[in-house]
DNA sequence: TCGACATTTCGATACGAGTCGAAGCATGCA
DNA sequence: TGCATGCTTCGACTCGTATCGAAATGTCGA
C-alpha cells in the first residue's frame, strides 16, 4: 500500500504543471489535436510542448496517433476527463469569486463556445430550461436523452433531428461547464444547435475570441421559446 | 479562461508531491489526524511536514482543529477523497497488476472502510447484489435510488431508512471504489448500513487501520440475505 | 514556575524540472 | 532533388521548492 501515494503523486504531478493541465484541458472533449495547437493552446513552444505531451503519453494519460506529418494528441480515455473535472470542481472558494473579472473575462464567462456548443452562464441556461421543459432529460454516462416532445421542438425549430448521428457517446452529452460548475448541453444536438443559433440570426460568435453575442432578435427567441431574459441569466 | 489551467494544475501541484499525498491517503477514511502521525505516514520530519499542511491548508484541501497541543487535520470534504481516488484510479496499467500484494494490502483490497461506509472488493460486491435484487438503482449524478422493496429490506434489517436525512447529493451515492474500480455505496445509506453491520456483528473494523473483517455471523448472514459467499467475493 | 512534548518558523542547501535556442529527423509538396 | 513544415532531441541556464538543523512558540503536567 506504501506504493500508492506515489502513483497518486505522480499522476498529479503530470497535471501540476499549467502548461501540462492546459493541454490536457483542451483536449477535455475527446477530440484529437496536433502538437502544435496544444502548444499554442499552453502558450509554450513546440520544444517545450514536446517535452511535456512526452511525460503525458510516457504516464498514459494520453495516446497518440501520428497522421502524415502531424501528430495527434489525445486523451487516454474518458476518466481523464473524470478526473480533471473533478479537481477543476474542488475548490468552490473565494479566491476567483472576489475578484472582478475584466471586461472580457465578463464577455467569456456569460456566453462562449466551448469548442463548437454553447457554454458559459447563457450556455447553463438554455441546458437547463430544455430540462425544465423535459425537452432533454440528464441519463448515466454523461448524457442528455432527447425526448419525443424534445425531438419535436428541435423540429420546430429548424434542426433537422434525424440527420444527427450520435457518436459512440450518444447524441446529446453533459459537458462540465468551468466558470458556473454546472452541466451544459453538448454533443451532435449541442454542436448542431450552436449552428442554428448562430445561422438564425439569434446568436454572433466574435471572430477574434470564443466569446459569444445574444443579439435583439436571439433575447426576444429565447424568452418566447424557453422564458430566459436577460435577467435571469446573469445572477 | 486562461486562469483555469492555473487552477487544475495548482490543486494538482498540492497533491503532486509524494509526502502530501500520503498525507492525504492516510486521511481518506475521514479521520483526522494529528501533524506527527501525518509526519509519520508520510516518512518525513516534523518540520517538513508542518509546511506540507500549511500548504495544504492554504490549498483548501484540509481543514485543522486544535485541541490542546495537538492539531488535527482532516480533509476538507468528501470530494477531496473522491478527486484522490479517481487519480488512483487513473491508470489501469501493469505496475500494480503484477506484483502480488503485501498480507496487508490483500486485506485492504478485499475489504476496507472508505470515509465511513464499506469498500474494496466486499463492498463492491455487496453493491452489486443490492443491484441485482433491485434493491437500489443507479441514477444520474452519480447517485443511488432507493427502491420501494430496498426501503423495505433495509428496514428489516434494522435499518431505519425514514430517519436517515439525505445530504444535497442525496440519501445513496456511487463512490468509486479505487481498487476495483467500480462503484460502491455511500452516502448517508452506505454510511448507515456499515454502521449497523458492525453493531449487529457482521463486521468487525480495525483499530489500527482502515481494514474489516468479515465474522463467521457476518459470512452466514451475507449467504443469506444478499447470496454473497467467501468465493464469489475473491475472483 | 519549570521541564517535557507537539508543532511551527526561520534559514541554508541541494536537487529537480521547466524553459528555450539550436540542431536533427521525418514528411509532403513542387 | 530541393525546400518548407511539423515535431522531436540535445544542451545549458535558471528558478522553485523539498528537505532538514536550529530555534521559537505554545500547551500540558508536576
Amino acid at each position: 500500500m506504501n506504493t500508492l501515494p506515489n502513483h497518486v503523486s505522480s499522476t498529479a504531478f503530470l497535471i501540476a504543471d499549467p502548461a501540462r493541465a492546459a493541454m490536457l484541458i483542451a483536449l477535455c472533449d475527446g477530440r484529437a489535436l496536433p502538437a502544435g495547437e496544444l502548444a499554442y493552446a499552453a502558450s509554450v513552444t513546440a520544444q517545450t510542448a514536446s517535452s511535456h505531451l512526452a511525460k503525458l503519453l510516457a504516464g498514459g494519460l494520453l495516446t497518440v496517433e501520428t497522421e502524415g506529418r502531424h501528430r495527434y494528441y489525445r486523451l487516454a480515455g474518458s476518466d481523464v476527463a473524470l478526473t480533471l473535472e473533478h479537481l477543476a470542481a474542488l475548490r468552490p472558494s473565494e479566491a476567483v469569486r472576489r475578484k472582478p473579472l475584466s471586461h472580457e473575462g465578463q464577455n467569456l464567462r456569460f456566453a462562449r463556445c466551448c469548442y463548437d456548443h454553447l457554454a458559459g452562464q447563457l450556455g447553463v441556461a438554455v441546458t437547463q430550461a430544455l430540462q425544465e421543459r423535459q425537452y432533454i432529460a440528464p441519463a448515466a454516462e454523461k448524457q442528455f436523452l432527447l425526448t419525443p416532445s424534445g425531438h419535436e421542438w428541435f423540429g420546430v425549430m429548424g434542426l433537422d433531428v434525424a440527420a444527427l448521428k450520435p457518436t459512440r457517446c450518444g447524441l446529446a452529452r453533459q459537458c462540465l461547464d468551468w466558470t458556473e460548475r454546472r452541466h451544459h448541453l453538448a454533443g451532435p444536438l449541442g454542436v448542431q444547435f450552436m449552428t442554428l443559433l448562430c445561422s438564425n440570426g439569434w446568436l454572433r460568435r466574435s471572430k477574434s475570441s470564443r466569446a459569444v453575442q445574444v443579439t435583439p432578435k436571439g433575447w426576444a427567441g429565447l424568452k418566447e421559446q424557453l422564458g430566459i431574459d436577460q435577467n435571469s441569466v446573469i445572477p
